[in-house]
DNA sequence: AATAAAATAGTAATAGTTACTGTTTTATTA
DNA sequence: TAATAAAACAGTAACTATTACTATTTTATT
Protein backbone atom coordinates (compact mmCIF):
# COMPACT_ATOMS: atom_id res chain seq x y z
CA UNK A 1 0.00 0.00 0.00
CA UNK A 2 1.83 3.19 -0.80
CA UNK A 3 1.09 5.67 1.67
CA UNK A 4 1.16 9.40 1.56
CA UNK A 5 4.33 11.94 2.61
CA UNK A 6 4.02 15.02 3.66
CA UNK A 7 4.95 17.70 0.90
CA UNK A 8 5.62 21.76 1.56
CA UNK A 9 5.23 21.83 -1.87
CA UNK A 10 1.66 19.85 -2.01
CA UNK A 11 0.48 22.10 1.55
CA UNK A 12 1.46 25.32 -0.64
CA UNK A 13 -0.56 24.37 -3.49
CA UNK A 14 -3.58 23.52 -1.21
CA UNK A 15 -3.34 26.62 0.43
CA UNK A 16 -2.62 28.86 -2.60
CA UNK A 17 -5.95 27.29 -3.87
CA UNK A 18 -8.47 27.60 -0.48
CA UNK A 19 -6.84 31.29 -0.20
CA UNK A 20 -8.12 32.37 -4.02
CA UNK A 21 -11.62 32.90 -4.82
CA UNK A 22 -9.82 32.87 -8.90
CA UNK A 23 -9.87 29.73 -10.65
CA UNK A 24 -6.04 29.53 -11.40
CA UNK A 25 -4.67 27.47 -14.28
CA UNK A 26 -1.69 24.71 -13.06
CA UNK A 27 0.88 27.24 -14.36
CA UNK A 28 -1.00 30.33 -12.44
CA UNK A 29 -0.17 28.28 -9.40
CA UNK A 30 3.09 27.48 -10.93
CA UNK A 31 3.65 31.42 -10.98
CA UNK A 32 2.24 32.05 -7.41
CA UNK A 33 4.26 29.27 -5.41
CA UNK A 34 7.44 29.79 -7.32
CA UNK A 35 7.50 33.31 -5.12
CA UNK A 36 7.72 30.73 -2.03
CA UNK A 37 9.75 28.21 -3.48
CA UNK A 38 11.66 29.41 -6.20
CA UNK A 39 12.27 26.09 -7.82
CA UNK A 40 9.56 24.00 -7.52
CA UNK A 41 8.89 22.32 -10.96
CA UNK A 42 6.14 22.74 -13.22
CA UNK A 43 5.98 18.67 -12.87
CA UNK A 44 5.73 19.07 -9.39
CA UNK A 45 2.83 21.18 -10.07
CA UNK A 46 0.82 18.90 -12.52
CA UNK A 47 1.70 15.94 -10.26
CA UNK A 48 0.23 16.99 -6.95
CA UNK A 49 -2.89 19.08 -8.48
CA UNK A 50 -3.54 15.36 -9.83
CA UNK A 51 -3.35 14.28 -6.38
CA UNK A 52 -5.61 16.42 -4.78
CA UNK A 53 -8.40 15.75 -7.06
CA UNK A 54 -8.00 12.32 -6.31
CA UNK A 55 -8.56 12.40 -2.96
CA UNK A 56 -10.91 14.86 -3.25
CA UNK A 57 -10.02 17.94 -1.72
CA UNK A 58 -9.45 20.04 -4.75
CA UNK A 59 -11.98 20.56 -7.96
CA UNK A 60 -11.00 20.36 -11.65
CA UNK A 61 -12.26 22.53 -14.34
CA UNK A 62 -11.88 21.23 -17.95
CA UNK A 63 -12.56 24.85 -19.78
CA UNK A 64 -13.10 24.22 -23.22
CA UNK A 65 -10.13 23.83 -25.26
CA UNK A 66 -7.76 25.99 -22.67
CA UNK A 67 -5.64 24.55 -19.72
CA UNK A 68 -7.66 23.40 -16.64
CA UNK A 69 -8.52 25.21 -13.87
CA UNK A 70 -8.50 24.56 -10.47
CA UNK A 71 -10.85 25.21 -7.45
CA UNK A 72 -10.44 24.50 -3.85
CA UNK A 73 -13.91 24.74 -3.31
CA UNK A 74 -14.98 20.95 -4.05
CA UNK A 75 -18.83 21.41 -3.50
CA UNK A 76 -20.15 21.09 -6.52
CA UNK A 77 -21.57 24.29 -8.16
CA UNK A 78 -20.98 25.86 -11.50
CA UNK A 79 -18.87 28.00 -13.44
CA UNK A 80 -19.23 30.89 -15.51
CA UNK A 81 -16.43 32.04 -18.35
CA UNK A 82 -16.00 35.88 -19.60
CA UNK A 83 -15.81 35.48 -23.44
CA UNK A 84 -13.94 39.00 -22.87
CA UNK A 85 -11.42 38.59 -19.99
CA UNK A 86 -11.44 34.59 -19.96
CA UNK A 87 -12.09 34.62 -16.04
CA UNK A 88 -13.29 31.89 -14.58
CA UNK A 89 -16.19 32.82 -12.33
CA UNK A 90 -18.06 31.08 -9.41
CA UNK A 91 -22.19 30.87 -10.48
CA UNK A 92 -24.06 31.96 -7.61
CA UNK A 93 -27.16 29.47 -8.15
CA UNK A 94 -27.28 25.73 -6.56
CA UNK A 95 -25.81 23.00 -8.47
CA UNK A 96 -28.73 21.49 -10.25
CA UNK A 97 -28.81 17.49 -9.03
CA UNK A 98 -32.67 17.17 -10.00
CA UNK A 99 -30.95 17.74 -13.64
CA UNK A 100 -29.28 13.77 -14.03
CA UNK A 101 -32.91 12.62 -12.67
CA UNK A 102 -34.60 14.50 -15.56
CA UNK A 103 -31.70 13.56 -18.11
CA UNK A 104 -32.11 9.70 -17.22
CA UNK A 105 -35.99 10.17 -17.85
CA UNK A 106 -35.59 10.65 -21.38
CA UNK A 107 -32.07 8.22 -22.19
CA UNK A 108 -32.09 4.75 -21.02
CA UNK A 109 -28.91 4.59 -20.27
CA UNK A 110 -27.26 5.55 -16.70
CA UNK A 111 -27.18 8.98 -16.01
CA UNK A 112 -24.87 9.37 -13.11
CA UNK A 113 -23.98 13.19 -13.28
CA UNK A 114 -23.16 16.08 -15.50
CA UNK A 115 -21.08 19.45 -15.96
CA UNK A 116 -22.17 22.64 -17.00
CA UNK A 117 -20.67 25.82 -18.10
CA UNK A 118 -22.11 28.87 -18.74
CA UNK A 119 -20.80 31.61 -21.32
CA UNK A 120 -21.20 35.34 -21.62
CA UNK A 121 -20.04 38.54 -20.96
CA UNK A 122 -19.02 38.89 -16.95
CA UNK A 123 -20.28 42.22 -14.80
CA UNK A 124 -16.72 43.76 -14.60
CA UNK A 125 -16.90 43.97 -18.69
CA UNK A 126 -20.20 44.91 -19.17
CA UNK A 127 -19.08 47.66 -17.33
CA UNK A 128 -16.29 48.53 -19.44
CA UNK A 129 -18.40 48.23 -22.44
CA UNK A 130 -21.31 50.18 -21.04
CA UNK A 131 -18.17 53.38 -20.09
CA UNK A 132 -16.94 52.50 -23.91
CA UNK A 133 -20.87 53.31 -24.98
CA UNK A 134 -20.53 56.14 -22.68
CA UNK A 135 -17.37 57.57 -24.66
CA UNK A 136 -18.87 57.04 -28.55
CA UNK A 137 -21.44 59.12 -27.25
CA UNK A 138 -19.41 62.30 -26.41
CA UNK A 139 -17.71 62.43 -29.35
CA UNK A 140 -20.16 61.91 -31.28
CA UNK A 141 -21.97 64.84 -29.52
CA UNK A 142 -18.80 66.74 -29.80
CA UNK B 1 -12.38 40.44 -49.23
CA UNK B 2 -11.59 36.41 -49.00
CA UNK B 3 -14.12 34.40 -50.73
CA UNK B 4 -14.44 31.03 -50.03
CA UNK B 5 -13.71 28.00 -52.61
CA UNK B 6 -15.07 25.00 -53.91
CA UNK B 7 -13.24 22.01 -51.89
CA UNK B 8 -13.89 18.16 -52.93
CA UNK B 9 -11.99 17.63 -49.09
CA UNK B 10 -14.27 20.10 -47.29
CA UNK B 11 -17.01 18.26 -49.04
CA UNK B 12 -16.27 14.97 -48.31
CA UNK B 13 -15.73 16.13 -44.67
CA UNK B 14 -19.03 17.67 -44.59
CA UNK B 15 -21.26 14.52 -45.88
CA UNK B 16 -19.03 12.37 -43.47
CA UNK B 17 -20.34 14.38 -40.46
CA UNK B 18 -24.11 14.51 -41.84
CA UNK B 19 -23.83 11.07 -42.50
CA UNK B 20 -22.86 9.42 -39.15
CA UNK B 21 -24.37 9.42 -36.04
CA UNK B 22 -21.78 9.02 -33.81
CA UNK B 23 -19.15 12.03 -33.34
CA UNK B 24 -16.15 11.44 -34.63
CA UNK B 25 -12.65 13.65 -33.90
CA UNK B 26 -10.31 14.88 -36.31
CA UNK B 27 -8.62 11.63 -36.21
CA UNK B 28 -11.50 9.76 -36.79
CA UNK B 29 -12.70 11.87 -39.96
CA UNK B 30 -9.40 11.97 -40.84
CA UNK B 31 -9.42 8.23 -41.15
CA UNK B 32 -12.42 7.98 -43.02
CA UNK B 33 -11.69 10.67 -45.51
CA UNK B 34 -8.86 8.95 -46.36
CA UNK B 35 -10.67 5.40 -47.88
CA UNK B 36 -11.37 8.04 -50.44
CA UNK B 37 -8.73 10.29 -50.52
CA UNK B 38 -5.76 8.20 -49.28
CA UNK B 39 -3.22 11.01 -49.13
CA UNK B 40 -4.97 14.24 -47.55
CA UNK B 41 -3.80 15.51 -44.64
CA UNK B 42 -4.62 15.66 -41.36
CA UNK B 43 -3.98 19.59 -41.08
CA UNK B 44 -6.54 20.12 -43.96
CA UNK B 45 -9.04 17.84 -41.67
CA UNK B 46 -8.67 20.44 -39.00
CA UNK B 47 -8.27 23.59 -40.88
CA UNK B 48 -11.78 22.71 -42.85
CA UNK B 49 -13.69 21.50 -39.85
CA UNK B 50 -12.55 25.14 -37.75
CA UNK B 51 -13.72 26.33 -41.19
CA UNK B 52 -17.48 24.75 -40.88
CA UNK B 53 -17.33 25.61 -37.22
CA UNK B 54 -16.80 29.41 -38.32
CA UNK B 55 -19.61 29.05 -40.82
CA UNK B 56 -22.10 27.46 -38.75
CA UNK B 57 -22.70 24.18 -40.84
CA UNK B 58 -21.28 22.01 -38.20
CA UNK B 59 -20.63 21.88 -34.44
CA UNK B 60 -17.48 21.12 -31.85
CA UNK B 61 -17.59 19.17 -28.63
CA UNK B 62 -15.24 19.85 -26.21
CA UNK B 63 -14.74 16.65 -24.31
CA UNK B 64 -13.35 17.11 -21.13
CA UNK B 65 -9.55 17.20 -21.32
CA UNK B 66 -9.38 14.69 -24.86
CA UNK B 67 -9.90 15.73 -28.48
CA UNK B 68 -12.74 17.42 -29.59
CA UNK B 69 -15.71 15.84 -31.17
CA UNK B 70 -17.80 17.18 -34.06
CA UNK B 71 -21.50 16.97 -34.87
CA UNK B 72 -23.17 17.61 -38.15
CA UNK B 73 -26.42 18.37 -36.28
CA UNK B 74 -26.12 21.94 -35.13
CA UNK B 75 -29.26 22.05 -33.43
CA UNK B 76 -28.50 22.77 -30.13
CA UNK B 77 -28.73 19.53 -28.19
CA UNK B 78 -27.32 17.62 -25.04
CA UNK B 79 -24.65 15.05 -25.44
CA UNK B 80 -23.66 12.08 -23.25
CA UNK B 81 -20.75 10.56 -22.75
CA UNK B 82 -20.36 6.94 -21.63
CA UNK B 83 -17.45 6.52 -18.54
CA UNK B 84 -16.94 2.95 -20.00
CA UNK B 85 -16.63 3.00 -23.46
CA UNK B 86 -16.06 6.81 -24.01
CA UNK B 87 -19.00 7.31 -26.71
CA UNK B 88 -20.36 10.19 -27.30
CA UNK B 89 -23.85 9.88 -27.16
CA UNK B 90 -27.00 12.19 -28.77
CA UNK B 91 -29.62 13.02 -25.35
CA UNK B 92 -32.93 12.61 -26.42
CA UNK B 93 -33.84 16.02 -24.34
CA UNK B 94 -34.32 19.03 -25.28
CA UNK B 95 -31.80 22.06 -24.73
CA UNK B 96 -32.83 24.17 -22.12
CA UNK B 97 -32.43 27.83 -23.38
CA UNK B 98 -34.14 28.61 -19.78
CA UNK B 99 -31.05 28.00 -18.15
CA UNK B 100 -29.63 30.83 -19.14
CA UNK B 101 -32.49 33.38 -18.27
CA UNK B 102 -32.23 31.44 -14.34
CA UNK B 103 -28.67 31.71 -14.39
CA UNK B 104 -29.11 35.34 -15.32
CA UNK B 105 -31.30 35.76 -12.55
CA UNK B 106 -28.56 35.08 -9.63
CA UNK B 107 -26.14 36.58 -11.93
CA UNK B 108 -24.98 40.03 -12.24
CA UNK B 109 -23.07 39.58 -15.97
CA UNK B 110 -24.89 38.65 -18.95
CA UNK B 111 -25.21 35.47 -19.49
CA UNK B 112 -25.55 34.37 -23.43
CA UNK B 113 -25.38 30.67 -23.44
CA UNK B 114 -24.12 27.31 -21.86
CA UNK B 115 -22.58 24.05 -22.35
CA UNK B 116 -23.27 20.67 -20.56
CA UNK B 117 -22.36 17.22 -20.85
CA UNK B 118 -24.03 14.41 -18.76
CA UNK B 119 -21.75 11.66 -17.58
CA UNK B 120 -23.00 7.67 -16.90
CA UNK B 121 -22.88 4.41 -18.84
CA UNK B 122 -24.35 4.07 -21.81
CA UNK B 123 -27.09 1.57 -22.72
CA UNK B 124 -24.93 -0.60 -24.38
CA UNK B 125 -22.32 -1.03 -21.49
CA UNK B 126 -25.14 -1.37 -18.86
CA UNK B 127 -25.85 -4.45 -20.66
CA UNK B 128 -23.13 -5.96 -20.83
CA UNK B 129 -22.58 -5.08 -16.97
CA UNK B 130 -25.63 -7.14 -16.28
CA UNK B 131 -24.54 -10.17 -18.27
CA UNK B 132 -21.15 -10.21 -16.79
CA UNK B 133 -23.13 -10.11 -13.13
CA UNK B 134 -25.33 -13.09 -14.40
CA UNK B 135 -21.80 -14.75 -14.93
CA UNK B 136 -21.01 -14.35 -11.60
CA UNK B 137 -24.38 -15.71 -10.49
CA UNK B 138 -24.00 -18.64 -12.24
CA UNK B 139 -20.65 -19.68 -11.16
CA UNK B 140 -21.45 -18.77 -7.19
CA UNK B 141 -24.14 -21.31 -8.32
CA UNK B 142 -21.98 -24.05 -9.61
C1' DA C 1 21.99 7.02 12.63
C1' DA C 2 20.36 3.77 9.03
C1' DT C 3 16.98 2.63 5.96
C1' DA C 4 13.12 2.53 2.72
C1' DA C 5 9.52 4.79 0.57
C1' DA C 6 7.80 8.84 -1.40
C1' DA C 7 8.46 13.23 -3.44
C1' DT C 8 11.31 16.28 -5.90
C1' DA C 9 13.64 19.10 -9.79
C1' DG C 10 14.78 18.90 -14.16
C1' DT C 11 14.25 17.11 -18.47
C1' DA C 12 12.34 14.38 -22.23
C1' DA C 13 8.30 12.74 -24.33
C1' DT C 14 3.46 12.76 -25.66
C1' DA C 15 -1.24 14.22 -27.58
C1' DG C 16 -3.87 17.40 -29.85
C1' DT C 17 -3.76 21.11 -32.62
C1' DT C 18 -2.08 25.12 -35.31
C1' DA C 19 1.28 27.47 -38.37
C1' DC C 20 4.27 27.55 -42.26
C1' DT C 21 5.75 26.65 -47.17
C1' DG C 22 6.07 25.39 -51.74
C1' DT C 23 2.74 23.12 -54.94
C1' DT C 24 -1.86 22.18 -56.82
C1' DT C 25 -6.93 23.44 -57.49
C1' DT C 26 -10.38 26.40 -58.28
C1' DA C 27 -12.61 30.17 -60.38
C1' DT C 28 -12.32 34.39 -62.96
C1' DT C 29 -10.93 37.09 -66.72
C1' DA C 30 -8.96 37.74 -71.23
C1' DT D 1 -9.36 28.03 -74.06
C1' DA D 2 -5.21 30.08 -71.93
C1' DA D 3 -3.55 33.18 -68.33
C1' DT D 4 -3.98 34.72 -63.84
C1' DA D 5 -4.88 35.27 -58.94
C1' DA D 6 -6.75 33.54 -54.93
C1' DA D 7 -7.66 29.76 -52.11
C1' DA D 8 -6.75 25.20 -50.67
C1' DC D 9 -3.65 21.61 -50.47
C1' DA D 10 -0.01 18.02 -48.57
C1' DG D 11 3.62 17.66 -45.81
C1' DT D 12 6.16 19.14 -42.15
C1' DA D 13 7.56 21.92 -38.25
C1' DA D 14 6.11 24.16 -34.19
C1' DC D 15 3.30 24.91 -30.33
C1' DT D 16 0.55 24.20 -25.79
C1' DA D 17 -0.88 21.52 -22.10
C1' DT D 18 0.27 17.66 -19.81
C1' DT D 19 2.51 13.29 -18.44
C1' DA D 20 6.56 10.17 -17.90
C1' DC D 21 11.22 9.33 -16.63
C1' DT D 22 15.46 9.53 -13.69
C1' DA D 23 18.79 10.60 -10.52
C1' DT D 24 18.67 13.15 -6.14
C1' DT D 25 16.52 14.82 -1.90
C1' DT D 26 13.00 14.63 1.76
C1' DT D 27 10.18 12.32 4.86
C1' DA D 28 9.14 8.99 8.20
C1' DT D 29 10.17 4.67 10.42
C1' DT D 30 13.19 1.44 12.74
Amino acid sequence: MKTLKFSRQRESIKACLMARSDHPTADAIYAAIREEYPNISLGTVYRNLNLLVELGEVQRLHCDNGPDHFDGDTAPHYHFLCRRCGRVIDMPMDHMDELNALAGRYYPGRVENHAMLFYGVCPDCLEMENLSLKEVDKSAVV
